[in-house]
DNA sequence: GCCTCATATTCGCTTAAGCAAATATATGCC
DNA sequence: GGCATATATTTGCTTAAGCGAATATGAGGC
């Protein structure tokens, strides 16, 4: 319980997880829409990752990162007020619309050759 | 928003708000039930009070602390989420309990002379 | 095999959190 | 005033978190 909370307490992981929520994302995007280091990046992917919060797929070079179902109700209660929460933030909004730039208009984004486009995640699309 | 999930995030300050949730509580009450040397608890509570989780009033020697509603909207439904989610857990129910067996058979708990009943705080009965 | 690109991990450091022990403040009673 | 009780704060310490810089891993292309 607690443990959930910390890894909510921290402005990168919840910037990570704001765009995480609903789609499937790869880390580059990330690393170019935070406009963060790249190890920072990777640490709280993989802080996220040791938490339960999410789980990587890997597809060549390229990580994806989507949300993970909380098998714990009151854990899956939180992270949607959690997500719901980010939904009204000045600086969420504004990382959301880059990814949704980068998904729908793909070259006002600056992204290596070739990089996969986010996709939604089936079994979370947002109600 | 991250301060929010920082004060969330350690295990005694979850079980203060546990017992706070609702009512309105004395220090000493927490002291008792958590079993946890004073400075301690009232060093969380400190912190919670910064936070703007919760609010203090003074009678006489007594302290009594309440949860403080929250303006955002956003805050005040992980909150939400956040103490339903302790409705669940063993060691949060087994300390209500005992608040519950110190306001209806205070005898139970060993309590100092005259220790100011907990009572439910209008604003926030559970629904 | 070697090279490059995308991502992950380690290293050394700095800062903050949590703790117990000691001390300080505030109130009530005499 | 002085003493006792309830609570708060400070001090000194230890441990963990976050960071940038450097390095490592893993995949694809030659």
């Amino acid at each position: 319980m607690a443990g959930l909370f910390a890894a909510l307490a921290d402005p990168t992981r919840l910037r990570l997880l704001n765009l995480i929520g609903g789609r499937e994302v790869c880390v580059c995007y990330f690393v170019e829409i935070l406009r963060q280091g790249q190890p920072k990046i990777s640490r709280h992917l993989a802080y996220l990752r040791r938490a339960g919060l999410v789980t990587a797929r890997r597809e060549g070079k390229w990580m994806h990162y989507r949300m993970l179902p909380q098998a714990d109700e009151a854990a899956a209660s939180i992270l949607a007020a959690a997500l719901a929460a980010l939904k009204n933030d000045r600086q969420m909004e504004a990382d959301r619309a880059k990814l949704d730039r980068a998904c729908c208009a793909p070259q006002k984004l600056v992204m290596p050759e070739g990089a996969p486009r986010p996709a939604p995640v089936a079994s979370l699309v947002e109600s």
